[in-house]
Order: C-alpha cells, then structure tokens, then sequence
DNA sequence: CAGTGTGAAGTTGTTCACAGCA
DNA sequence: TGCTGTGAACAACTTCACACTG
C-alpha cells in the first residue's frame, strides 16, 4: 500500500484541517468584500468563524500572502491568493453518476463553478430520468459515459448512487482514466494507487454530532 | 481502566476521528451480515476499507465489545455495539429548515432512520413550496416552527438555507431550544456555548480534492 | 501461528511565546 | 499597542511492538 520510505521530495503538502478551513476563510472574506471592506485581521477573522487567531495566521502563512502590521490582510489580495491555493480560479469539468435525489442537488448546486467546478454531464440507468436535462445539463444513460470520457477533459467522477452501485461506477471511472472520485454514497470504495478518492459521508457527521450530544448529556448527569 | 490524569473526571470522550470511520464500520458490517458472515477481523475490515488493521482494533476497543483470537469480532453483536455507542439505535427527531434542492434530498435521504435521525417536519418561506409534502413530510411555513418546537421533542435542526439566512435560523432554533444544529450552508454559524454545531461545508471536501490532485501533479512534474 | 488488546513511540496538528514592525 | 509571522512546546491521533490467547 503505502512504501514510499524514501521522501526525498520537497513535501510541500499542507496539513488537511488547514486545507478544510480555507474555503470557510474564503466565504467569509468573499461577504466582508461585498460589505465594501478592504482589509481585514487574523483576529477579525478568527472571533467570526469561531476559530483561533493564531490557528488563523498560520493557515494563511502556508500561501504566501503578507499582511500589514496593525491593519491586517488586504481582502481582494487574500481571495485571490486563496482561490488560486485552493485551485478554485480554474474551472473543472466533472461527472456525476447517479441523478437521484442528492445528485440532483448537486447539479443545482449554486456556487459550485466559483469554486472552481464544473458538473458536465449526469449519468443514470433509471430510464425515467435519463433523457431529461438539469439546469442545462443532460441526465445520459450510463453507457454514453465512456465515449464522453474520452473526448472531455474530465478530471472529477462525483458518485451519489446508492450504496450497492459505488464499487463498479467507482471502477467504470478508474477504467476511464478519472483522477479523483468524490463519493457521496456510503461505502468506501477501493481504487488503484493514484486515483484520489474523496469519501464524504453524511453519516460521519450525524455521529458526530450525537456522540458531542451523548457526552454532553453525560457529563451534565455528573454534575448534577 | 486508565487513571494516569487524575486531574478530572474519565472523560469517556473518545477521538473525532475515530468517531468518524464508525459509521463506515457498521455500514461495511451490515453489507457482510447480509451476506450470511458471521464473523469478522479487524485485518479485515482494514483490507476492505483501506485502512491499517491496528487503528480498526484501537477503534473498535473504545466501545466493550471482545473479540475472540483467531476468529475476530461476532458481526451481530459489534453491530449492535456500534449502533449503541453511536446512539443510532434510539430515533431522534429533527426539523429542517429550507427545502430547497437540497434539504428535499436530505428529506427523501433514505436510511436516515437506519441512523437514528428522523426528519419530522420541513421550513421555508417560499410560498411555492410551504404546503406540499415530501415523502410526507410536511412543508411548513418558518412562522409555525415556533410552536410546534415547544410541542415536540426536538433535538436537532438542520440548516439547508442559503448561507445569507443560515446565522438567523440557526438564532431561531437556539431560541427554540434546539441542543444541536447541523449546518450545511456554506457558513460558519455562531451558537452560545452549549448548542453543538456541526459545519458539513461541500467545498472543505472539494478543497482538500484539488488538493490533492494539485499536489500529485506537482510531484509528477518533479519526477519526470 | 493469526488474531486481540494495549502501553509506548512516532507523527501530525494546534497553541504558546515572543521577536519584529508600524 | 495591536498586529504579523514563526520556532518551540504541547496535545491529539496513528502506528508500532509486543504480550497474550485459543
């Protein structure tokens, strides 16, 4: 699996909770520009999306943004430095298989090409859906997808099939050449080494939550 | 068991991380119970969802369950443990707030009750929508949340609104009582202390994949 | 042996402490 | 003084090493 002992490589990888903090960073300043302001502090940015500003200030220190002593960070220079960090300012092309309820979320999803995607094309096998179109785009029946593949320039394969189908559309993809996989359904799929596969399960989250519901119930029965 | 800090109570807080991968430990568990197993390892379930066998084993001794030597964990009964421990078994109720794209997705997300969360009632202000039914669940008006909280037992309110209203509903359901929110708008709500946030933020995940796409293809420059 | 279970070592991420600056 | 920026201390999480078990 993992073997490469020898990390001669410069590494310039950033730590995850940074990288998942960031877009939090970009939305909040993208709402402080259309208020008309032109600066803004660590500190500032901190005390709004419940963070500490040191936690702050070494997050933005892995780009290469400077601020100004005592006054902060230019906003219009931080968005752009961010977006272009994050590999927002380029759009990519994406496919998404499954076109149910969530998938079609998805391709409503507002927001998504300023962040930098693109969903192209949706694919099904339900042969209600497929034929219909999306927000302008086309719901194809999952057999088109290899031939599209190969003439699009997609990167992105998004997976918001039910649980029992992820596995062989997650291999469809890895056959057609796609780099990363952003699965919603959830299974953990298996790819190859260098396919980057992206698991965002919904139920990690309710988990979450109930667990910090479970402990705070729990420790108020202690201090009663 | 362990009492070296006996500066506090056990704290039986166990790591977000691993709070997080069991979920996919009991879905994984459920698809080998359907398929008449009887038995698993944890090597096993490592193999199967990428992960290393001893961090499966450390997460699965957070909860009481015993495995036997040579044989692994009774699939059943680690079910049921998990499901316990992550508080899935016992249903909560939960209110909705904006049924657009994707709060109907959430709505219609089948196996939410397999989670322990059921959604009981949906809020909006759109008058095209307040009114209909979703998979019967009813869409109310904002203005009725009010009196139906008080009346039903509702711990947790999810927010699907677009960001520009997300920090005022998430007010509302403070005011109403509400012990935790799950926000997926894309911005940061702040709660006073007590009330349990859960951000799910889309573009955290899609930050961290274009991470990751970005920094294979540098290494793949550097390598050639 | 092939597995569980766990203290200890190692790695990663966060927070502190402080230097420098306007 | 209020902020940036960063090395160092600290805390959280993961992986290792090994005792134990059928």
């Amino acid at each position: 699996m993992k073997n490469e002992k020898n990390k001669k490589m410069p590494e310039t990888n950033i730590p995850e909770p940074t990288v998942r903090r960031m877009p939090s960073y970009l939305s909040h300043l993208k709402i402080l520009k259309s208020k008309g302001e032109l600066y803004v502090s660590a500190p500032q940015i901190a005390k709004n999306l419940n963070l500490e500003a040191t936690q702050v200030t070494k997050d933005l220190s892995y780009t290469k943004i400077v601020g100004k002593t005592r006054v902060g960070y230019e906003i219009s220079e931080l968005i752009t430095v961010l977006s272009e960090f994050l590999g927002f300012h380029q759009i990519k092309d994406a496919f998404l298989v499954g076109a149910g309820n969530l998938g079609e979320a998805l391709i409503k999803y507002e927001g998504f090409k300023d962040f930098g995607l693109k969903i192209v094309a949706a694919f099904d096998i339900n042969e209600k859906i497929v034929g219909k179109k999306i927000v302008g785009v086309d719901i194809l029946h999952l057999d088109e997808f290899r031939n599209l593949a190969e003439k699009m320039n997609v990167v992105l394969g998004i997976i918001t099939t039910p649980a029992s189908e992820a596995q062989s559309v997650a291999d469809l993809m890895v056959g057609w050449g796609i780099k990363a996989i952003w699965n919603f359904s959830p299974t953990t799929i298996k790819v190859p080494e260098g396919v980057i596969v992206q698991n965002t399960s919904i139920y990690s989250n309710l988990a979450v939550i109930f667990n910090k519901l479970n402990n705070q119930f729990l420790q108020q029965e202690q201090t009663i």
